[in-house]
DNA sequence: GTGGTCTAGACCACT
DNA sequence: GTGGTCTAGACCACA
């Protein structure tokens, strides 16, 4: 369910921050569910419990989750979430940038077409014609 | 030229690294192009020489640059480049993350659409057929 | 344990490298081992820690140390080592020059053959038939 | 003739010393011949003279050239060549630590036997009975 | 505790 | 002049 990798220089925290968005992104994770506790989720991953409490802080601040004292973090709803633009810039951006140097490093078009495909942007048939 | 922000959390030499990067994708800087020398950009920049120099040398290792001694570090040709396919994997999954998070925070296709254009990945008329 | 020379022309971060790796490739360091933090080391060969970073790092980025952030420095696994085909094809190349130049000083080709087999390149009775 | 890369690591220098020395080797330049003179090469291959001098001096205190005032400098021949075993030792050095890492980087013993028989190590049939 | 970054200032080799 | 190395000492983030 975790892909925890201790030798990715990425900090421990920001990888459980990751792996929790993309789940609630592709919808793994449905608004208003409850997720692991603080100490089960710690234990589960043999890591040190502020390391998770750290991702949750951070989850909670951007508005993934919400918590409810004495019950626990729950799954926050997409409507529920703050102020988009900013992040929606910064994705912008990355995407650019990654698609430039993609161009740079002469990835074929068509790999990256397929991305495309597959993130649901575009239908069958859309491209390439 | 430079955007160099001493307050982000990025580290300075990363930053220098990303301008030059973006730089060189982009054409502004041709190869076999002379850059700047490590104290002349330090100064120009108020920053600390070694800094620069720990830029250009993971610039050089990425092959971005190279250095002729005596003389300076200037701009590699795009096809001295070596091993590509782990970077482009690393971009591809940057790619899909940013899509797929865009979606969920319901930012409109048209815009993305805007931003393949811009990259010349797509041709006028290919798209929202 | 270390052989650091500090009067030799070869830069220290790169003996230390050195070291590292021929005790790697000898197996004397296993797999997933951890090795001294750099503060340590660096207080015990009474070299800058800087020093000992950048040989780390070096280290790290050629594929044969992982950096799990907090606890320290490990052994990389041979198998996940990166691109070898431009190293291999380097210490060919190193290979033939020292070959060619032993014959010109005349050196005996038994003693070559001694090096040889010591390697395991050679069982005994393969050579001098 | 002259195989210089400016964008190498290696000091143009010590490029220098290794063409000479590999075509000393090799027999391309024979014993009592005339080598250009400073000038001459530092013309030809558009390298600060000093450059040129600095390898003529290190050639010359190794033994392979020696230098008639007024004439020029010469090859040497190789009886002529001061105390070979320092650098042999250094030879069967490198031999050994590049043998090793070719070992460790999994390249196949063939390969390797091909250069062996290259340098005229082995005549055609010694190897792998 | 760990690694990672940065500064200030020094010295060396090469061109 | 150029890059490359090293030291001393400081600060930060992460576990």
């Amino acid at each position: 369910m975790f892909r925890i990798d201790l030798k990715s220089r990425k900090a421990i925290y920001e990888q459980v921050v990751d792996n929790f968005k993309e789940m609630i992104i592709s919808g793994i994770l449905k608004p208003d569910e409850k997720v692991p506790s603080v100490r089960e989720l710690a234990k589960e991953l043999t890591i040190n419990p502020n390391t998770i409490q750290k991702a949750y802080r951070e989850l909670e601040s951007r508005g993934y989750f919400y918590s409810v004292s004495g019950l626990g973090n729950f799954v926050a709803a997409p409507s529920d979430k703050q102020d988009n633009s900013a992040r929606i810039n910064e994705l912008k951006d990355t995407l650019k940038t990654a698609l430039n140097e993609l161009m740079y490093l002469e990835c074929p078009k068509e790999e990256i077409m397929e991305i495309l495909k597959d993130t649901a942007l575009m239908r069958e048939g859309e491209t390439e014609r």
